[in-house]
DNA sequence: CTAGGTGCAAATAATTTGCAGAGGC
DNA sequence: GCCTCTGCAAATTATTTGCACCTAG
């Protein structure tokens, strides 16, 4: 239901002025899915108006050029139109039988493409990846809750659900590890880093059910954002060296380590999505991360200018470097 | 230049008769790259006959349907065709500039295609992967070779290189293997492996070899088959177990580990393509591989047969299972 | 008043179709 | 002779354009 009136007060700067060009893209806004040039003639003539066809080519295609709409092609033979506006750019699902499509995006297809992009050294400026086929609706009947939400909603909500499963396995690490740690400085540091991944998670849950409050459907919608590893692995580095015994200055470096290996994923991921909801998310929670690693290298600064450099056991690499 | 006249006769089989429909298949696999239904009627009319622009079309909804050809979209507003037969079904760069496109297969991305489709269960019947850019020859004037060969050349390529990659991984684990043996017998089956390898990889080379002198320029031209981690860890399995001591009936074991995980791959890959002859190179050594496989097990089991069950060192887990 | 927005009808462009004649078996 | 293929011209579909008119700043 994304405020009308917000986006087409936020939008419509693009070099011209408006009058009815505002009930075209009003109309193309309060409508979900993915419209021909047609049916946006069709719809804007059930509610009142006679708008002429061509009126309604020329605002898409200003509505292209002004970041609102995005074209797409199914291969029918005619372009049809989605939001663009703070929607992330996505691949698609098309049923052949029923005609409607589903969107979703995976970091790690993009992540392919790049990949034989610069195999090729070919300069990549977009990408289409579309699966046609049959929905499930389609082939057994039975009503889905398949159809998409809003876009950035679900972006929003996978983005929150992978940095909840981060935080989670980065509570459950610290945890662990502070469990296992003999010396009481180290113990304590992992218990502060264990008590800091608590308070965030709660940030973040609060978060996420703020955003289901905004559709209650949204929880049981499909998965939008395939994104694999996240949250794998970013926080077993150094999780064998705990067995060996730890102290406060070699715990203070395993979670620098382990935050800016989180840091740099977020980062790394927030930036490569379109504005959106979900971008912000990303971004903030590396934001979050960093601020939080910051802190710790302060800390551990801190702790080697009082008590001099590590005195054993187990070498953690070059700590200085480690914590540049 | 794939023998036109064989595909002619191989092919037109549909259910209709033919005359100058013959012609039109002519010129169009004639043809490489992708064309549109008015360059085929141009190309015609260059050659001689006249050739209403109607049976072009309808030619080409038929040799769509007989297999021949495949009709594709690169959002242009009209459908360009390439050649189907034999040629495995790939991806596109689509070049904004010089409007060339560049096909490329990329294995990682139809498994990621695949999950994406069965995580919302849709029964997806093709999928569509599109990379628009710059070529590099457009971005740099110089020219690059970049040219699509044959496709199905390409790919044959591609199957055999991973092919010798893996048999080479191979040979080079049996061979350390070998080295590091002490046990008499145990050293011998890894020898013989090492042996069995060199001399597949001998056949693999020779098939390279043949298929380079059907292109002189084939070696140099880009990846087309894009296929991560082949060839990686297929022969990991067991290595750790070597220094620890591995006689006779355990080496065999790793071996049969190896090819039957190499066996498995190779299947795998090769059934996942359309039918062409890099389709074929994967599954002939995918069946090269069982047929070694089976050597080995009956191998073993004579052994067992022979000696006994295996009198340590190193458990093996279940001899049986991994038998079966 | 003037740049741009709008409507209408005509133009394009790719592709399809109806129909009468042509060709192969 | 029957059935399918062909050619040509007309139809269809999605989209664009020319031109006269209208409207907001």
């Amino acid at each position: 239901m994304t405020s009308l009136s917000d986006l087409t007060r936020l939008k419509p700067a693009g070099g011209k002025r408006s009058s009815k060009r505002e009930h075209i893209v009003n109309v193309f806004l309060s409508q979900e899915g993915h419209l021909s040039a047609d049916d946006l003639v069709d719809r804007i003539r059930n509610e009142d108006s006679r708008i002429s066809r061509a009126t309604v080519y020329r605002t898409l295609q200003w509505m292209v050029e002004a970041g609102i709409a995005r074209k797409v092609d199914f291969g029918e033979g005619r372009f049809r139109f989605e939001h663009s506006y703070r929607q992330p750019r996505h691949f698609h699902l098309i049923c052949k039988t029923c005609h409607r499509s589903f969107e979703f995006l995976s970091s790690d297809i993009e992540a392919l493409v790049e990949e034989v992009a610069s195999a090729r050294s070919f300069a990549a400026t977009q990408s289409v990846v579309q699966i046609y086929g049959t929905c499930e609706e389609c082939r057994t009947g039975r009503s889905t809750n398949l159809a998409d939400g809003h876009t950035d909603l679900l972006f929003a909500r996978d983005a929150l659900r992978i940095a909840i499963a981060t935080e989670r396995s980065g509570l459950e690490f610290y945890s662990r590890a502070a469990r296992l740690t003999r010396d009481a400085r180290g113990k304590k540091v992992f218990e502060d880093l264990a008590e800091e991944e608590k308070e965030h998670l709660g940030t973040l849950e609060a978060r996420y059910n703020e955003l289901l409050q905004r559709d209650p459907q949204l929880e049981s919608r499909p998965t939008f954002l395939f994104f694999k590893g996240a949250a794998n692995g970013l926080f077993a580095e150094g999780a064998d060296r705990l067995a060996r015994g730890v102290n406060d200055q070699q715990a203070l470096l395993i979670g620098i380590r382990c935050e800016r290996g989180s840091h740099r994923f977020f980062k790394k991921y927030g930036d490569r999505f379109e504005d959106s909801e979900g971008k912000q998310i990303f971004l903030e929670f590396a934001d979050e991360e960093r601020q939080h690693l910051e802190l710790l290298i302060r800390e551990y600064r801190a702790l080697v200018k009082r008590q001099g450099r590590a005195r054993r056991p187990g070498r953690t690499g070059s700590p200085t470097r480690a914590a540049r």
